[in-house]
DNA sequence: TTAGATGCAAAGACTTTGCGCACTT
DNA sequence: AAGTGCGCAAAGTCTTTGCATCTAA
């Protein structure tokens, strides 16, 4: 119950500003989305938003999670092979999925930049630093794997 | 009909090596993979197939790509917000995929030597560079977006 | 011969859409 | 009052699975 009054505000403000309205609904998943310090699948935003408001429909998740990513409020990745994951878009990071364990830890977005440049000035390509998931082994599968061997 | 031989004969040796069966249908995903210079999900890859062999089913297509995965031959990534895609493994390389147009390219995987080096060092993650799928916008959709405002 | 492979159809997971009523503004 | 947003149910897309049949080894 961390609620960051300051985060829903926000995105009850960007919804007003873009002449939206602001429902039950939406206000709780924006709660759900702050609360959340990591990444919630779609599924996972459902159930959540359902224990406080049990009438809230999936479909209707999906419409508010698609209207607060065209506010720019939120944004999705799909890691490794699921559903797609949703998360506040302030917070600015990358996500290293491990292929094996199928756990996720999420990076800051500075460990981009090197890339970021090198992608910018060889293709002109602009990275999203939103979107930046990575596949790969996680230390803990790695030593699994050598001990196995 | 650029079938490369080379290719085809050795993901057929990784399946004999395995103790799988070598089919018609096998012999024509192979086929269908090292024609295609880049990377086809698996719908592309059965209407292919299908030219070819008119009555390999779908869910055969998905089998023969989960064993290929299994014996290392292929690899699928999932770029963009649609269906997984697959390659051959051979051909190591990321991908860059623009938000805007979904339009993807292929660029050499040496363009995460460092990103690599860097994650293993400050996470003891090993990056796969098969699976390097990154987002962002391709220089077309920015200059077009430039134009417009 | 016989275990693995396939075709077909059905099921499953995730997401989108149509429609009429409800609620925000 | 006016029109956006919602719940519900159905459809859609991509992928997996069960089972009887077929086939490579």
């Amino acid at each position: 119950m961390t609620e960051q009054r300051n985060d829903v505000d926000e995105i009850l403000s960007a919804i007003r500003a873009a002449a939206r309205r602001v429902t039950v609904a939406k206000r709780t998943v924006a709660e759900v989305l702050c609360d959340a310090n990591g990444h919630l699948s779609a599924d996972e935003i459902t159930t959540a938003v359902q224990q406080r408001q049990p009438e809230v429909s999936p479909s209707t998740i999906y419409r508010i999670l698609e209207e607060f990513e065209e506010l720019k409020v939120v944004v999705h990745s799909h890691l490794g092979q699921s559903a797609a994951v949703y998360h506040l878009s302030g917070a600015v990071h990358g996500h290293l999925t491990c292929e094996e364990c199928e756990r996720t830890v999420q990076i800051p977005a500075s460990h981009f930049d090197a890339l970021s440049k090198d992608l910018q000035k060889s293709y002109g390509f602009l990275l999203d630093r939103h979107h930046v998931a990575i596949s790969g082994w996680c230390a803990l599968c790695q030593a699994a794997q050598l001990k196995r061997s």
